[in-house]
DNA sequence: ACCTGAACACCGTTCAAGT
DNA sequence: ACCTGAACACCGTTCAAGT
């Protein structure tokens, strides 16, 4: 007789979920509304997926694996303050156009149910080497958890709506990012490049 | 007749619910886990809390308020910059030993299921205060958020096991936070108060 | 080889009935 | 005034039966 042949894809799948992800959080994300919009019903999704936790970690990966193609080429930049700037900001900006997603990549996941550790290192890799320029070899893994940290709590607290006490907040993301990225410095290096190097970019269109 | 005694009571289902979110996380506080944990059945409990998320959000307000006692009395510091490190390391202190229950302070609850912004604002009061004094009450409310978000970002991802490349965790806080308080600065005054100030209390009993 | 309806355990929530 | 069992809708998951 004729098997059934397959309606739908591992890909669509994730899409679809991702798709519900973005339109109502992680709860619009059932297995039988992943499985209506790709037009099957629940039980199907199981010959892919072996559980709901697992199509939840498949669609952070690729959320992961996006964040990370838009990093990547930012370490290539002239100047290294300039560039670890950039990362951030763009970091931000994913966070802001993909922030449930966002929210599930930075959420306490079960550990079998987390994107490989590897693609987070890749994420990070172009701030590192960034970083790396600025203050040696020796300081880049602490300079980049400074940055990384700063970046990831300033978004994770405005998407959950912490900041209300006022104020511009794209200009207190600046602010903060500018004094971090001036306090980068060369331990070993001499007194010459302490000099302050405050309000420069801090408005240029890429913030 | 004899109308039904209560057998319990709105806080201790609270604290019931905070045993099992800290136990178990989010899901284990299911309203039976709860209600069987304090000697009733899951439907009295909605005499008390009107739903499950009135639940939750009453579980989360308890805990903002313990951070809150807990960072008030810091703000009382001889020095400002050590306030501010004191603020933070305590909050960092908080963040460990309530993992869960942060992790829900700093999750995107709806609307209507999150303690009130007035409690937010007084459990960050303190920080305010001692880096007003550091960079003037212009910039107060942007270094706080630069303080929060560099350790709210950082817990956040220590608690969420993002910092796995190595490296002294502790030391790296303490890096970061040096860095950050040593570059609040008022930028009213004069070149005197540019002075480097790192390397410092870094490795004080209190970090 | 994939899809499906039916079934199971579990959850939040409601409510009439008890004391 | 509070507590309860029974019931409902919904969810994740399993599986025998279909093609």
């Amino acid at each position: 007789v004729s098997p059934a042949r397959a309606r739908t894809s591992s890909a669509e799948i994730v899409a679809a979920g991702r798709e519900l992800l973005e339109a109502g959080g992680l709860d619009a994300v059932t297995m039988q509304a992943v499985a209506h919009r790709v037009g099957v019903r629940a039980p199907s999704l199981y010959k892919r997926f072996p559980s709901r936790g697992a199509l939840i970690a498949a669609i952070a990966t690729t959320a992961l694996n996006d964040l990370r193609d838009l990093l990547a080429p930012l370490a290539v930049n002239a100047d290294a303050r300039d560039g670890a700037r950039r990362i951030a900001t763009a970091f931000r900006r994913f966070a802001h156009q993909n922030p449930r997603a966002y929210e599930v990549l930075f959420m306490n996941l079960p550990a079998d149910h987390r994107p490989q550790p590897e693609l987070f290192a890749e994420a990070a890799a172009p701030l590192i080497q960034v970083v790396e320029r600025l203050v040696g070899s020796e300081r880049a893994l602490d300079a980049a958890r400074l940055v990384t940290a700063y970046a990831h709590g300033f978004v994770s607290m405005e998407l959950t709506g912490a900041f209300r006490l006022g104020g511009d907040v794209n200009a207190a993301f600046g602010y903060g990012l500018d004094a971090l990225v001036d306090s980068l410095r060369d331990p070993r290096a001499g007194a010459k490049a302490r000099t302050p190097v405050s309000r420069r970019t801090r408005r240029s269109k890429s913030h």
